[in-house]
DNA sequence: ACCTCCCGCCATGCT
DNA sequence: AGCATGGCGGGAGGT
């Protein structure tokens, strides 16, 4: 089957060539072994192959291409021999050290750099042109390109998840994935920016630095980095990761997929992403993204084990970005020591908005979507496996009692009329491990939420989108109303009518369009934000802080500045600007929901109970909570485009079809179908999303306003909707609490300044060399047409156009379309998890809050 | 000695 | 049962 492509797999003799095994000469031998080619490629087979040199360019091209894009590489490649093939490399290689052997072979192969996933992903991209031509049918069969590479498909699943995290490709079926180039790159990176905003990371990431930077002094040691990594997670109830987030074209159609959606290398990448997007240097050490990442989930345990196998992945994750030339490898140098970093060397982003999709489109589907997407929470909270850890924290345990009986009463609780969950549903309950744990909380503060304020329902509708909507799906039923309870959601931007208010969970909002594409949608489930609320007492982060990357983001050209006084800003270019607009109007929505949350945050927060210098912390949980921390769910986000076309879309209905049925056209739909679920039960499913990140909250209205007023207006713009009262001084108190500001700091009321740093400290980043310009060239430059052709596939010539970007085109969009919300099967769906936030408000704080950030110099090594 | 991170065991889940 | 996925962490190569 598959082969039927690509298949390159001629050469057999590569085998020699290539290098071989691995490791050991065993186990390489083992593999080499392995038949290549196979027809069938299920699995194993590795064939070695590759590279041999000459023959079969593609790989041969992929490399030069590579080389040539990137210095680095090329260097590298050099040394190791690669360009030339493998074949001779291997024995160069040896030369080098020992050709000695004969064997060579085995050492031949390598170093383990050359066998680094960096390379093998350079060589992985390499047979595809960056900007692929929609209409040509860009699959992927991982057999086959592992095959090809010479790698185990364990290596490519590493590589195209990370790939599929910024829906460069997506999964079309088992063993086979579309690719889909950067054409939606921009727009996913914005979207993973608005997220990363809604979410706080920034904040977090200053909370963190300021911690260290505490503690470095000392003293205020008195918490402990776990404790502030919880606060900073504190969010993490609060916050409910994100889930995936999707885009619109590209959703996973496999439903397992999904399954694992949760933990998996796709949310860390994305979140990992979205660190960088988030944080002014862009610069993102890996030690701080190790802690966020965990601290979603377990801070409690601050375990170390954890930590290291964090760390092993985001060296995945990191050098797959690296060879996506989006990131660059650094050394930080702080007090403490030199660190490793990453940093950004992406295009700018703006938040999602960019994109001139005018239209807004709605998605159809809601239903469809919906329902997806609360399966997939669902699955994604309750997964079985659930880890154990969760429970650890002391604190977590508090919680995790209360959840679990606020679970209980969840899961009884009807919510949500759909049924099509309903196996999940169960299912949800079912397990649950660690994630359960805080699903619960959140659930149970979801519960509180509810008692105190009733939940809203929200509806929404998606607006179809205008353009295209083709299929529109409207669905009444998409609209449906969701009930949240959250209230926040994101609205997107433009479009939306979107509710304001309430939120509807998984309501979908249109945001602008990004500069290239479409606009998106994004649904948010409304369930976060019910969840929200800090069960733990964690506060969940709440606000603020977009407000940093708010007001960066929004306008670039604040961000720029901002930045600079914060740190230095490199690099960040900005760029487009503009875009902000949508901003508001998430906001606004988000966040005008609730704010009994808020409410409730305060009262738990008293749980806590402050300590000196946790004080501190406990008040910026508090004020967490008291934003309040609606979380949202994750939604979605749908490029508009994409929506319109499809119907074909479909696809998945198959799989989903119970549920889904029909709609074909579902794609829009997806989650709509999703939609009747109740708000308790999107809740949890969000959570399970995430668990932990940080949420995305919303918060109340007031505070709200209150935000967007604070960062420059431009990012307010964002939201929309403003609240309606702002009451700067909510807006410090939160922030107070938050913690995003220091005690000592003080969230300037205004919001205006929200901007403003307080002390920042600033990092000061040396960056070292990098040359900043080059970084956008590079990305280019990738796709060299060249590439695409030679795959295998074919259907090459039709890539060549890489710049189109259009997917749009009905051909294009048919693939879209597909994808486009479909989700999988059913049930999967993602989910993603959106958070947004709410943000405003808060935001300002962290604007605020003053970041200490040590100085930071960062150098450059390319390495890799 | 530390930083990276390859490798592949094995759990998970879908067929 | 079998296969596709992918979490995870031991332990080794590189510096």
């Amino acid at each position: 089957m598959e082969n039927e492509k690509e298949n390159l797999v001629f050469e057999p003799h590569k085998r020699g060539l290539m290098k071989t095994p691995l490791k050991d000469s065993t186990t390489n031998i083992v593999l080499a072994e392995i038949p290549p080619e196979l027809g069938p490629l299920t699995t194993p087979t590795k064939p070695k192959e590759v590279s041999q040199g000459e023959p079969w360019t593609p790989t041969a091209n992929l490399k030069m291409l590579i080389s040539a894009v990137s210095p680095e590489i090329r260097s590298r490649d050099q040394k190791r021999g690669l360009f030339d093939n493998r074949s001779e490399l291997p024995e160069a290689k040896d030369g080098l050290h020992e050709h000695l052997f004969g064997d060579e072979y085995e050492k031949s192969q390598p170093s383990r750099k050359e066998k680094s996933l960096g390379l093998l992903c350079h060589k992985f991209l390499a047979r595809y042109p960056k900007y692929p031509n929609p209409a040509v049918n860009n699959d992927i069969c991982l057999d086959e390109v592992a095959e090809e590479l010479n790698v185990e498909r364990r290596r490519i699943y590493d590589i195209v998840n990370v790939l599929e995290s910024l829906h460069m490709v997506s999964r079309l079926a088992k063993n086979r994935y579309t690719w889909h180039g950067r054409h939606n790159l921009n727009k996913t990176l914005g979207t993973l920016k608005t997220v990363g905003e809604e979410n706080k990371y920034a904040e977090q990431i200053m909370m963190i630095k300021k911690k260290e930077y505490e503690q470095e002094f000392d003293f205020i040691k008195s918490y402990s980095i776990e404790d502030h990594i919880i606060k900073s997670n504190a969010g993490h109830n609060g916050h409910p990761d994100v889930c995936f987030v999707e885009l619109p074209g590209v959703e996973f159609r496999a439903a397992s997929v999904n399954s694992r959606k949760d933990k998996s290398l796709r949310v860390m990448s994305q979140k990992f992403v979205m660190l960088f997007l988030v944080s002014t240097p862009q610069i993102v050490s890996l030690e701080i993204a190790a802690k966020i990442l965990i601290g979603e989930d377990h801070v409690e345990d601050l375990d170390k084990s954890k930590f290291k196998t964090k760390i092993r992945r985001l060296y995945d994750i990191a050098n797959v970005l690296s060879s996506l030339e989006l990131i660059k490898k650094v050394h930080v140098t702080e007090e403490r020591g030199r660190k490793p970093a990453f940093k950004w060397t992406g295009p700018e982003i703006s938040p999602n908005t960019s994109g001139p999709s005018p239209v807004i489109p709605f998605l159809p589907s809601d239903l469809e979507l919906r329902r997806s997407s609360k399966e997939n929470c669902a699955k994604n909270l309750f997964s079985p496996r659930g880890k154990p850890n969760f429970t650890r924290h002391p604190s977590l345990i508090k919680l995790v009692k209360s959840i679990e009986s606020d679970r209980r009463k969840i899961n009884s609780a009807p919510s949500s009329p759909i049924k099509t969950n309903k196996a999940e549903s169960s299912q949800n309950s079912a397990s649950f491990p660690s994630k359960m744990a805080q699903l619960a909380a959140i659930c149970k503060m979801q519960l509180e939420e509810q008692s105190s304020g009733p939940r809203k329902k929200v509806k929404v509708q998606l607006a179809r989108s205008g353009h295209g909507n083709p299929a529109a799906p409207l669905e009444t039923p998409a609209n449906a109303e969701l009930e949240l309870t959250a209230p926040s959601l994101i609205q997107p931007l433009g479009v939306v009518p979107l509710i304001p208010s309430p939120l509807s969970s998984a309501v979908p909002v249109i945001l602008p369009p990004a500069p290239s594409g479409p606009s998106y949608a994004i649904y948010l489930q409304p369930t976060q934000a019910q969840a929200m609320t800090p069960p733990q007492g964690l506060s969940p982060t709440i606000c603020p802080t977009h407000s940093c990357k708010a007001t960066g983001s929004t306008d670039t050209t604040d961000a720029t500045t901002e930045k600079a006084p914060n740190g230095v800003t490199k690099a960040s270019a900005s760029a487009k600007p503009g875009s902000l607009l949508p901003g508001p109007e998430r906001q606004g929505a988000k966040n005008r929901n609730r704010e009994p949350a808020a409410e409730r945050g305060l009262k738990r927060t008293g749980l806590l109970e402050d300590n000196g210098s946790k004080r501190k912390f406990k008040e910026d949980l508090k004020g967490l909570e008291n934003v309040s921390a609606t979380l949202f769910p994750s939604g979605y986000l749908i490029p508009l485009t994409q929506c319109s076309l499809g119907a074909e879309s479909m696809l998945s209905s198959k799989e989903n079809s119970g549920t889904l049925s029909p709609n074909h056209r579902i794609y829009s739909s997806p989650i709509a179908g999703v939609i009747p679920v109740t708000s308790s039960e999107l809740t949890a499913v969000n959570f399970p999303s995430f668990h932990v990140t940080p949420l995305k909250l919303m918060v109340s209205p007031t505070s709200v306003a209150a935000v967007p007023v604070g960062n420059s207006p431009a990012l307010t713009s964002s939201h929309p909707v403003p609240v309606q009262n702002p009451s700067s001084a909510i807006v410090n108190f939160t922030l107070q609490h938050l913690g995003l500001i220091s005690p000592s700091v003080q969230v300037s009321a205004s919001p205006g300044p929200g901007t403003i740093p307080v002390s920042p400290k600033i990092e000061a980043v040396s960056v070292i060399p990098e040359n900043v310009g080059a970084q956008q060239g590079r990305a280019t430059s990738y796709g060299s047409p060249v590439l695409g052709q030679n795959k295998l596939n074919g259907q090459s010539a039709a890539v060549t156009a890489a710049q189109q970007p259009v997917p749009v085109t009905p051909k294009g969009s048919q693939l879209v379309a597909e994808s486009f919300f479909r989700t999988p099967g059913g049930p999967t769906k993602p989910t993603s998890s959106s958070c947004m936030d709410s943000d405003g408000a808060n935001k300002t704080s962290l604007g605020t809050l003053f970041v200490p950030q040590r100085k930071l110099e960062v150098s450059t090594e390319d390495v890799h």
